[in-house]
DNA sequence: TCATTAAGTATGC
DNA sequence: GCATACTTAATGA
């Protein structure tokens, strides 16, 4: 188990209020663990014995119809809390989180959940002001699933990555994690050939440039009227 | 407008 | 060289 340094927790909301000590206190009952790109950090339904947070990598969080197609709900991106389903008062995971990318995550015994909202000032406000953002964004997709068309839908997936992950290159603002055409259509509630029509003619049009699970916005400012912001 | 089917090419371990 | 990712056209709801 490598050590780990206080300076790792201290920039972030959940624990940005609290003293050194008290980080060090939280750190050294963490728990580091790797996840290789495509793995289960803990699956829909199981009990839920542990939260996290995620250090470095990005997260897809998914859930499956009973009809088996499975559905992408959100991603989490580094210093994010996730799999909280204490603060849910759940003692089952209510989605399956997958390493989008290499990830790194710190976890804790739910059991020490209580102790550390009941001691750490911050600690509980920050935790459900994540989840209230959480629920928003989710409530807002959905909305946008239920009205807007299949082009507008991977215009706002293609920008919630691209805000949430992207970094400036050369060429325009690149999403960090791997994608595929199936990982949109799962967030969008379409088909990977729509989502490769969509890419392919976008990319003519030089809004976006794509390989093989990576996609840069080359002209988000296009991107943004496709999505069909009200103007 | 979009899903489905089907049949192909490209890419990376 | 095989599995996976991606593309494209045709058809029909």
């Amino acid at each position: 188990m490598p050590k780990l340094d206080e300076s790792l927790l201290a920039d972030l909301p959940p624990f940005s209020l609290l003293e050194r000590s008290q980080i060090r206190e939280i750190l050294d009952r963490a728990v580091s663990r790797r996840y290789e790109e495509g793995t289960a950090i803990f699956r829909e339904g199981h009990d839920a014995d542990r939260f996290f947070l995620l250090l470095d990598g990005y997260l897809r969080v998914v859930r499956s119809t009973p009809g088996g197609d499975q559905v992408i709900v959100l991603h989490i991106s580094p210093g994010q809390l996730f799999g909280i389903a204490p603060a849910l008062q759940r003692d089952t995971y209510p989605a399956t989180s997958i390493a989008a990318a290499e990830s790194i995550a710190l976890s804790w015994p739910v059991s020490l959940w209580s102790e550390f909202t009941a001691r750490y000032p911050g600690f509980a406000s920050e935790s459900y002001k994540t989840l209230g953002q959480r629920l928003g964004q989710i409530q807002e997709t959905l909305t946008e699933m239920a009205t807007q068309a299949v082009e507008k839908r991977v215009a706002c997936a293609l920008l919630r990555m691209v805000n949430q992950s992207g970094r400036k290159t050369g060429e325009g603002i690149e999403i960090a994690f791997p994608v595929t055409r199936q990982n949109i259509s799962d967030m969008t509630g379409t088909t990977l050939h729509t989502v490769s029509r969509l890419l392919s003619a976008w990319q003519k049009d030089g809004i976006v440039s794509s390989t093989r699970k990576h996609i840069v916005v080359t002209d988000p400012h296009r991107l943004v009227v496709l999505s069909g912001v009200q103007g």
